[in-house]
DNA sequence: GGATACATGTAAGATGTTACATGATTGT
DNA sequence: ACAATCATGTAACATCTTACATGTATCC
C-alpha cells in the first residue's frame, strides 16, 4: 500500500555516512543503542550490505584471506541517495505508518543538510500531524467503540498530540541554536 | 531476537472473536480504520486466514461453486489462543519493540477478559515503561550526540513519558467505570 | 593451548508487498 | 448488456528471523 524504503538500508547508509564501518560495527550499534533498534542479526545486516553494494551506494575494502574485518563507506552515488532520502518532506503516509522513520531521518539530518532543511522538515511535520489528529478526532466522534477500545484509541491520539508538541518545541530550539552556530 | 507473535494473525482473531466475518470484511476494516493499520492487501489477509485455519483456530463456511462469500469464526481452541495472547503481561521487549501490539491487546481485552485483567495489564505496563524511561535517561547522560540527534532522542523519551501518563489515567478511568458496571 | 571476543556469512522458513487473475452479484 | 462492487485467491519478489557454520586475533 505504501512504499517506505527499507529502514535498515537507510539506517546503515546514515551510519556509514558519518564514518566507515564494518558489518560487525553496525551490529554492535544496533544491539547497544536503545532507540531505532534495527535487527542486530547478521542475517539482516550482511544481506542489507550486499544490497547496498549492488545498488552502488557503498563500497567495501576487500581483505585477502579468511573472515577478516571489512569496512564499508558511501560512494558519491550513495551520498546522493542519502541526501535525497533525508530531503524528502513528511507525507501523510509517513505520519501514519512511519513515525520512527521520520525521527531517524530528523536525527541524521543535522549532519548532512543545512539547518534550514531541518526546519522545513519540522514545519511540514507539524502540518501533517495536525491534519492527522483532526482526522482521528473526526473518526472518534462518528464511531462507537467499547471503553477499553476508546481508551486505546485515545492513547494513540495523545501520542500524536505529544509528538506535535515536541515538534513545536524542537523548532524553537533549532531556531535558537541555529542563530548562534 | 524477540518473538512477537504476528500482529495480523491476532488482529484477525480479535475481530473474528467479536463476530464472524469474511476476508473481504477484514480488508474493509483494515482500509477504513485509522489505527492499527494492518495490510489491507489480499496477499496478506488470505494467507493469514489460511494459516489460522491450519492451526485450527478458525473455521469457515465452505460455499459451493465459484468465488463466494466465506465467513470465518473462532473455534474453541482459537478462543483459548486468543485469551492466552490477551492475558500475557507486558514485557520489556513489548515496550521497546511492540507498543502498538500492546495497545491492540488492551483495546480487545475489555470484550474478552474481566476488568481486573485490564487493570493488572496496565499496572505491569506502568512498571515496564518507567523502567525503560530510566534506562533511556541513563543512556542520554552517558552518550554524546549531535543536537538533532539529541532532539530526536528526546522525542522518543517524551513519547514514553506521555504513554506512562496515559496509562495512569487509563487505570483511574477503568477503576471508576468498573466500580459501577 | 584454550577461552573469549572479533568478524562474516548462509540456509530455511515466515511474512509481507505489488501486481495480477478470476468469478459472482447487483443496479441501470 | 455492461459496469461497479463484492469476493477470493495466486505468483514473484523482498525482507526479516532463527539457527547454524566458520574463521581470526588476542589475552591469559
Amino acid at each position: 500500500m505504501i512504499r517506505l524504503d527499507t529502514a535498515l538500508g537507510f539506517a546503515i547508509l546514515g551510519l556509514l555516512h558519518l564514518e566507515p564501518r564494518s558489518g560487525y560495527d553496525l551490529r554492535k550499534i544496533f544491539t547497544t543503542t536503545p532507540f531505532d533498534h534495527f535487527s542486530d542479526s547478521p542475517g539482516a545486516i550482511y544481506p542489507a550490505l550486499l544490497r547496498l553494494r549492488r545498488k552502488g551506494w557503498i563500497r567495501g575494502t576487500r581483505p585477502a584471506g579468511g573472515r577478516r574485518r571489512r569496512e564499508f563507506r558511501l560512494t558519491p552515488s550513495g551520498r546522493r541517495a542519502w541526501r535525497a532520502w533525508l530531503g524528502r518532506l513528511p507525507t501523510r503516509a509517513d505520519v501514519v505508518w512511519g513515525m520512527d522513520h521520520l525521527m531517524l531521518r530528523f536525527a541524521f539530518m543535522g549532519d548532512a543538510l543545512p539547518r534550514s532543511a531541518s526546519l522545513r522538515f519540522l514545519e511540514a511535520l507539524t502540518r501533517r500531524i495536525d491534519a492527522h489528529v483532526a482526522d482521528l478526532r473526526q473518526y472518534r466522534k462518528q464511531t462507537g467503540i467499547s471503553l477499553p477500545g476508546r481508551l486505546a484509541f485515545d492513547a494513540g491520539l495523545e501520542m500524536y498530540e505529544a509528538r506535535a508538541q515536541w515538534v513545536r518545541r524542537a523548532r524553537a530550539w533549532l531556531r535558537r541554536k541555529g542563530a548562534r552556530s
